[in-house]
DNA sequence: CATACAGTGGACTGTCAAGTCCAATCCGGT
DNA sequence: ACCGGATTGGACTTGACAGTCCACTGTATG
């Protein structure tokens, strides 16, 4: 039975957390096998024998940094709960380009690093990386759902569709910025997305 | 001054090619810091110090792996040549797609793949993958410029930020892809890129 | 204040990776 | 046949890295 992550007790809770923020930072910027274990003790400030009391080896570590990964990029854009307008998608989209100026281009979407890392290789990380696209893409679905039946989109418009479609724009965007060192990238890559949904305008 | 990659004699060069293809498939499949010099050594069917006869170092090595992957990927889509009507958009489409189902969504994008490792952190891959990027879009705004030439394409459509907005459907079609292992999360990003571009028709 | 256990420090081990080195072999030109 | 550079084989060095181990400390509770 090796130390896996046990309920913990005060203390013993913080370290946790600081340990899965220091290694979300590092494996976030340099990748995940780029990243050794003794990056995250310095990272962390905390010793080794602490990694492997709160994490059973370095992929129960990643784990759990694929996991505050996808908390982070989505709790990164509270404006997902409330896309019900062109506006607010717009809004947005603005601040996700915003983003990508400010971090000069780098970085990419941390979620799309991860799922070139490991979605092919760790089917439990792949499940979790599908369902943080999941809980990405359901909010603008939705969204996309109350537009309809406030008649802003056209009955035929299908949101689940638009929704992927969108999400695929953004990451896709997101690629060519960082390949190119470009934020323009996403904005085009977004601008197009929205005309596509502004299509099935009534 | 390592032994790069100096200009060689007859079977050398078979070698030097034996490598740079083995060391793809390896890299493209598991990634490039997964991927240990001893890997490439045995697919190859090499010894160590080839490796270092024609290679400086294993960034050596990984750019030519990058412009190999670049040039197997374009090499792959003949159908990029002539991409002047929207029955060839929509052909090529497919294939992309079909690639995917054969490969059961496995791999995603092998040059995306390398922007996520390189970009932020190797200058010359990233400027590698930029161009990768250029040739990869150059040929779609060349047709839509023809299309529109002949009047197919409105006068106000923009066939670089079309083929941008495109290329960026399609790299998160493919992340979303392998995120999910489901080729149809490619089909719908590039069923709306073509509904996008098909927008601007007369 | 005792004591039991969660939490901590850090040395240690086995393995493996990158890169070096040099002797052996191949091969085109003379 | 012989020479010299290109090519090759593989042992070796050096430095990490993942993971183990055990002694020590804090603290919560009786």
């Amino acid at each position: 039975m090796p130390a896996a992550d046990a309920p913990i007790t005060s203390r013993g809770r913080a370290t946790r957390e600081r340990i899965v923020a220091a290694a979300t930072e590092v494996i976030v910027r340099r990748g995940v096998t780029a990243t050794t274990l003794d990056d995250v003790r310095a990272a962390a400030s905390v010793s080794k024998s602490q990694l492997y009391h709160y994490f059973a080896d370095k992929d129960d570590l990643v784990r759990a940094v694929v996991a505050a990964t996808i908390d982070g990029v989505l709790g990164g854009q509270p404006q997902l709960a409330e896309l019900s307008s062109w506006r607010m998608i717009s809004a947005w989209f603005d601040s996700l380009v915003a983003v990508q100026v400010e971090r000069h281009a780098i970085g990419g979407c941390p979620i799309g690093g991860l799922v070139g890392e490991l979605a092919d290789h760790d089917d439990k990380a792949q499940v979790m990386l599908a369902g943080g696209y999941a809980r990405w893409e359901a909010p603008l679905a939705r969204g996309l759902e109350r537009m309809r039946a406030r008649g802003r989109l056209r009955r035929d418009a299908n949101p689940a569709r638009l929704a992927t479609a969108t999400l695929a724009s953004m990451q896709g965007g997101l690629v060519l910025t960082q390949a190119r060192r470009d934020p323009e990238q996403l904005r085009i890559a977004l601008d197009a997305a929205l005309a596509h949904m502004r299509s099935f305008r009534p």
